[in-house]
DNA sequence: GACAATCATAGTTTATTCCTATGGAACTGG
DNA sequence: CCAGTTCCATAGGAATAAACTATGATTGTC
C-alpha cells in the first residue's frame, strides 16, 4: 500500500470518475487505473463498482474510505506539526556540575524564562564525567562544567573565568586580615569537596602549583555543607566566589589570597556531531550574553 | 513521505543503529540511510543525532516517532479490517416492488436471518422504474420485481411465476361460484392499483390480451387499500395470490378465472457490471431456494 | 595503534511508476 | 437506431526512484 494509492482512491471515490480523478491527481488515467487495481489486489477486495457512467464504492470501499481518510489526515497532521517550528525544539536538557548549578542556574533560568518563554529547560546536575558521558550519548543538548575537558568529541567554548576565594568563619582570626598569604594558611585545617567533584581536583591542583601542602580535615559532597562546617569553625575552605550568598553575611568571611589568584574556567560543552536545535541555540546565545556581562563586571 | 520511510525510521529509532535497522528492513544500509536523509529533508528536521556508536532521536524525531507509529498502526489496522472477510460484505440493499414486498419479504428475511445471521439486509421498497435506476446507479445490490424488464444492462433471472387471482367480498355473488368466466365480470366495477404500479400495467395487459374492457372504479396506491375497498363491496379486483393473508378469511374470497390464468413473473434483477459481494451471493442462493420451493408447491 | 564498526557518498542496476496509444464497452443525442 | 463521445482497461516503452555494490571517513575498541 502506498500513500499515493490512497490519494488516488480518495480522488476516485470523491469524483466518482477515474478520468477526472486522474486529472485531479495530475497523472494519466491509465496510471491511476493501474494503481487502483493494484490496491484492490493487495487488499483482496474490489473497491469500486465500475458502472457505465460512474464508479461507486463497494461496501469494502466505503469501509476503506474512512480508513484512507484517517491515514492521510494523520500524515498531513504529522507533516504540519513538524513543519510548524514554533512548537518544536522548545525543550532542551542542560547539564551542570554541582559546584555551578545552585549558584549560576537560578539566575540563568530566570533570564531564560523571561527572554524565551516557550523554551523549556531541563536540568541534569551531576559530576563532570557523567555529564560528558551523557553528552556523548545524546542525552544532553549541552553542559556547563569547569575545565579541563580533553575529549576530542566534545566541543569546548570557555564562557567565563570564575575566581575562587578563601572562606573562613566570621570569628576566625583570618577574617580580620585584608590580605592572606600562604604562610598564614600553614596551620589551618581545610574542608574540601569529595574527590568526585571537579572543584576538589581544581583546588588540589592549585595547591600543588603553589607547592602548598594543606591539612585536610573533612570532605563533603556539597558546597553548602562545606560552608556550614566552615561557619562553625571546623576549618576553612576554598570555594567559587559566586557561591557566596546573602545568608552568609553574619557567618562567613570571604578573603582573597595575596600571592595567587585561584580561578577555574567555566565552559560550555557540546557534542561535535549533535545537531543543535533552535532551543539549544537560544540557550547558548543567552549563555554568551551572561558571559559577556560577567567579563564587563570583572573589568570594573 | 512514503510508508516505507516511516518503517525505516521506526527501525532505526528502535535499534538505535542504521546498520541493524537496514538488516531488519531487509535492505542495504546505504538505501536506508538515503531514505532517512530524504525524509529528514522533506520534514525539514533532523530526526537523529548521529553520534559515534548510536543514533538517538532528536526532539523532532521523538515527536515524529509517535506520529509514524500511529500512521503505521492505522495502515495495519485498515489492512486487517479489509483482510478479515467475516466483518465485511455483510450488508446488502435489496429493492422490491410494493406488490411484492409486504407478502414475500417477511418470509424471506426470516429465513435469511436464520440461515445467515450476520447478513444485514436493507430493503428499498419502490416502483420498478425507480428500482431499475437505483440498480444502475449502484445503490442496490439486487432487486425483486415483476417482468418485463428490458434494459440490457440489467441481468434478469426469473425466480417464480406468481398466479393472480380475482378477489371479491365474502358476501359478493361471485364468492359462491367456484369458476368465473369473462362474462361474469362484465358488469363488475374494478378497483385497481395506481398506474405507477407495475401490477396495474400487468392487469391492464391481461385484460387487453383477453379483449375485455373493465369498468374501473377506484385506483389505490397499495394492495391493502384495494383489499379494504373490496371487502366493503366497493368493487372487485385482481391481486397476486400471495397477497392473501389470514385476516382476509372472513372478509374476502379469492376466485380463479376459468378462461385464463393470469400470472406475473417475478425476477431477480442485477446490474451486469456490478461486483457481487459475498452477502449478495448468499441472498441470491436463498432466493433460488425459495423459488425452487415455490415450484415444488405449484406441482402439488 | 591496528582493527572493527558505523554512517555517508558515488556509481550502477533493477523496479516501479508513469506515459502514450489503443481497444472495447457503454452512454448520449439526433 | 446509429454515430459520436465518454469511460475504463490493456500493452508497451520511457522516465523516475529505489535498490544494490563498492568505497571512504570517522569513531569506538582491544
Amino acid at each position: 500500500m502506498e500513500l499515493d494509492q490512497l490519494r488516488y482512491f480518495l480522488a476516485v471515490s470523491e469524483t466518482g470518475n477515474f478520468t477526472r480523478a486522474a486529472e485531479r491527481s495530475h497523472i494519466a488515467q491509465p496510471s491511476l487505473s493501474q494503481q487502483i487495481i493494484k490496491l484492490e489486489k493487495e487488499l483482496g477486495h474490489k473497491l469500486f463498482h465500475r458502472l457505465g457512467r460512474k464508479a461507486v464504492v463497494t461496501e469494502a470501499g466505503s469501509v476503506f474510505l474512512e480508513r484512507a481518510r484517517r491515514i492521510l489526515f494523520e500524515v498531513e497532521d504529522a507533516t504540519k506539526e513538524l513543519g510548524d517550528n514554533s512548537s518544536l525544539e522548545r525543550r532542551i536538557t542542560v547539564g551542570a556540575i554541582p559546584t555551578l548549578a545552585p549558584y549560576q542556574l537560578p539566575r540563568l533560568l530566570t533570564l531564560c524564562r523571561k527572554r524565551f518563554p516557550n523554551l523549556q529547560v531541563n536540568i541534569r546536575e551531576d559530576f563532570k564525567p557523567t555529564l560528558l558521558t551523557e553528552l556523548l550519548e545524546g542525552e544532553l543538548d549541552l553542559a556547563l562544567a569547569a575545565l579541563p575537558v580533553s575529549d576530542p568529541r566534545i566541543q569546548v567554548e570557555i564562557l567565563w573565568r570564575e575566581p575562587l576565594t578563601l572562606v573562613v568563619a566570621k570569628d576566625h582570626p583570618l577574617a580580620l586580615k585584608s590580605r592572606v598569604s600562604w604562610a598564614d594558611l600553614a596551620n589551618e585545617t581545610f574542608i574540601l569537596l569529595s574527590s568526585s567533584s571537579s572543584l576538589a581536583a581544581q583546588v588540589r591542583r592549585f595547591f600543588g602549583d603553589n607547592h602548598f601542602e594543606p591539612r585536610i580535615g573533612s570532605r563533603c559532597a556539597q558546597v553548602s555543607t562545606v560552608k556550614a562546617l566552615v561557619a562553625i569553625g571546623a576549618g576553612i575552605s576554598i570555594v567559587p566566589r559566586d557561591a557566596r550568598s546573602e545568608e552568609d553575611q553574619g557567618l562567613l568571611a570571604y578573603i582573597s589570597l595575596s600571592d595567587a589568584k585561584p580561578t577555574r574556567d567555566i565552559a560550555l560543552l557540546r557534542h561535535m556531531q549533535r545537531y543543535q536545535s533552535r532551543g539549544a541555540e537560544q540557550f547558548i546565545s543567552l549563555l554568551r550574553e551572561v558571559a559577556a556581562q560577567k567579563a564587563a563586571e570583572a573589568q570594573v
